[in-house]
RNA sequence: CGGGUUGUGGCGCAGCUUGGUAGCGCACCUGCUUUGGGAGCAGGGGGUCCCGAGUUCAAAUCUCGGCAACCCGACCA
């Protein structure tokens, strides 16, 4: 391609509200431009880019033997119902009707349209299976942001195995986890998996993939002495056990005026240290108002209390409905007695005695108060977010916190789907068993984003060859007819290569092609001037390494086709 | 959904307090000079001042309503 052909329309300035880095970057660069919130216009470097990364994805999940197809993204109300998640999407769903005045849906994901096509599996012998597409999705996100790294209509390739027992499904996740970990490899992402949430999904084993970026918008406890890494929404740590006393107390309310915080009744003379003392949230799952029990010092995680019960609507109580439900104003809530409301209380509380709460009366708290004898514990459950500094649950050394984005999520569904859309297949024995399923994501263009927040300094991006727009540009100095004609030559020997080549032809200063250059990204520069060809060279430029060299003309084309052979792997 | 900020040529901004019909830098076009790190001079083109209503002789500017974008939080298979 010649540059004077191509539509880059680089901006000296980034617009205001570019933050992020690889949002800056990629609109002054000219590879995005914004439509509205959460959908961006592809420009010619930027499809480019966004291409390669699609196929490196692609050669990845093929070599795991996974299947191409594509599924449409516009989906019936009807299939959704089916599986359930008509309600449960919620507004992250884009819906509305057709002229029939049917009930549509914009696909967030596609496990309920695989198993439709799944549904002729029919043998044992068929499977295993993996099947993906890439295809666009559509979400209807509260907050788009960072430009690609968080948007409303996207490309993700999303996989799923299918196999008929649990032993299949953890070759094909295990076949994932390694395929991903190649796929961020390539795409130059220092990426790391950790325990996550699975969501309303259920399932077993999840791992997101993470990398660290500011931009991120995930917090991930990691340990750094052994290779324990967590969302915070799984993350759990081992605490020091908290002294309660030799002997069990029998329950006593006492006066406590003015007393409405934690950190109040630690002050109060005769109250109790925060870890002795009882937290209780008033929340609504499911317009169900329920009691949701802490230790004083500990923080509700909401994911957490979401995967424990599988509420989908989930808010704290408003102060007529903390009122109406226990009597007390929030300051003086307990949850000693209460068994007309669901009590969830954290597994940390297990065993607990000797503690101190409010005793849902204006003014009054409870001490001596036993966890196992005195609340009425409808379910346990892990609750408690996880801080900085807090113990490894492997290793005991102090946890820390990153900020990372998520770059892939691989899970295992189980049988949840196949049940539903009657995915079955006749095992060895002739019985009908229901296919153990699998699905896989991963993002084509936060992926993108995610390498230019890996790979970006001062001067602009930094792309890995392997999905670079351009492998090479050829900066021509001046325009005249011998750098003309000797930047010809070498665009052409490249092209011939397979290289994928930038004649830099535009009639434009040096300093301008250069800063263009670098802003854009291209691993490799090759610039030609009437001073270098005088003593019959070129110029080779590194932009990862910022550094060059002068080559003999005649083993330019060479020396390029050996890096870009040798980086690409 | 709560809090905050911002909407003025493609991008970055000024003008708004104190109404008088829009300006600067970059980018763009023409010419000349220049030419190995974002050139100089001269000339030129381009704007429903987010939208609507109101006040006024007159609104980018004041009032009211709406919309949009961004940031923080909530939320997010």
């Amino acid at each position: 391609m010649r540059w004077s052909k191509l539509f880059v329309p680089t901006l000296r300035e980034a617009p205001n509200d570019a933050v992020a880095p690889s949002h800056r970057l990629l609109i002054r660069g000219g590879f995005i431009r914004q439509l509205h919130a959460g959908h961006y216009s592809l420009l010619p470097l930027g499809w480019r880019v966004h291409q390669k990364v699609a196929a490196i994805v692609r050669e990845e999940i093929n070599a795991i033997g996974g299947q191409e197809f594509l599924l449409p993204t516009m989906h019936p109300a009807s299939i959704w119902m089916e599986s359930g998640r008509w309600d449960t999407m919620g507004d992250i769903m884009f819906r509305f009707q057709d002229r029939k005045g049917a009930e549509v849906a914009l696909g967030v994901t596609h496990e309920e349209i695989f198993a439709t096509v799944a549904a002729e599996l029919s043998s044992y012998k068929q499977l295993p299976q993996i099947w993906y597409h890439i295809q666009t999705k559509f979400r209807d996100e509260a907050r788009p942001k960072s430009g690609l790294l968080r948007v409303r209509e996207f490309a993700m390739k999303d996989s799923y195995s299918f196999d008929v027992d649990a032993a299949g499904l953890d070759a094909a996740f295990d076949a994932h986890d390694v395929a991903y970990k190649r796929i961020f490899a390539r795409l130059g992402i220092p990426a790391f998996g950790v325990e996550a949430s699975n969501g309303a999904m259920g399932g077993t084993d999840s791992i997101e993939f993470m990398t660290v970026a500011d931009a991120g918008e995930d917090d991930v406890i990691v340990c750094r002495a052994c290779d324990y890494a967590a969302n915070v929404e799984k993350a759990t740590s081992t605490l020091p056990t908290i002294d309660d006393g030799d002997s069990v107390a029998e329950i006593e309310k006492f006066p406590t005026p003015g007393v409405l915080t934690i950190a109040a009744l630690e002050e109060f003379d005769g109250g109790a240290s925060a870890e002795r003392q009882l937290k209780t949230l008033v929340m609504v799952l499911d317009e169900v108002v329920t009691l949701v029990v802490l230790r004083g010092d500990h923080q509700l995680n909401l994911q957490k209390l979401a995967d424990a019960t599988a509420a989908i609507d989930i808010r704290p109580a408003g102060p007529e409905e903390t009122q109406a439900a226990l009597g007390a104003r929030p300051g003086s809530l307990g949850a000693v007695a209460v068994d007309h409301h669901p009590v969830i209380t954290d597994i940390a509380l297990s065993g607990r005695v000797n503690m101190t709460t409010g005793a849902n009366e204006d003014g009054y708290h409870f001490r001596g108060v036993s966890v196992a004898r005195d609340l009425h514990t409808s379910q346990w459950a892990d609750l408690r977010e996880v801080q900085p500094g807090e113990a490894c649950p492997n290793c005991g050394s102090p946890l820390e916190v990153d900020r990372c984005i998520e770059i892939g999520h691989i899970f295992k569904l189980g049988t949840k789907f196949s049940e539903v859309f009657d995915v079955t297949v006749s095992d060895a024995d002739g019985k009908p068993v229901p296919v153990v399923m699998g699905s896989y994501g991963i993002g084509i263009g936060r992926n993108m984003a995610a390498s230019v927040e890996a790979n970006n300094d001062d001067k602009g991006m930094v792309w890995p060859v392997s999905i670079a727009p351009y492998e090479v540009v050829i900066t021509l100095m001046r325009l005249d007819e011998e750098t003309l004609a000797e930047g010809e030559r070498i665009y052409h020997q490249l092209l011939a290569e397979g290289i994928d080549v930038l004649l830099d032809d535009r009639d434009a200063r040096a300093g301008v092609k250069f800063a263009d250059a670098e802003l854009c990204g291209f691993p490799y520069r090759i610039t030609l001037g009437p001073r270098g060809l005088k003593a019959g060279e070129a110029e080779l430029g590194y932009r990862a390494t910022d550094t060059n060299e002068n080559i003999a003309l005649g083993d330019v084309v060479s020396r390029v086709v050996d890096l870009v052979k040798a980086a690409k792997v």
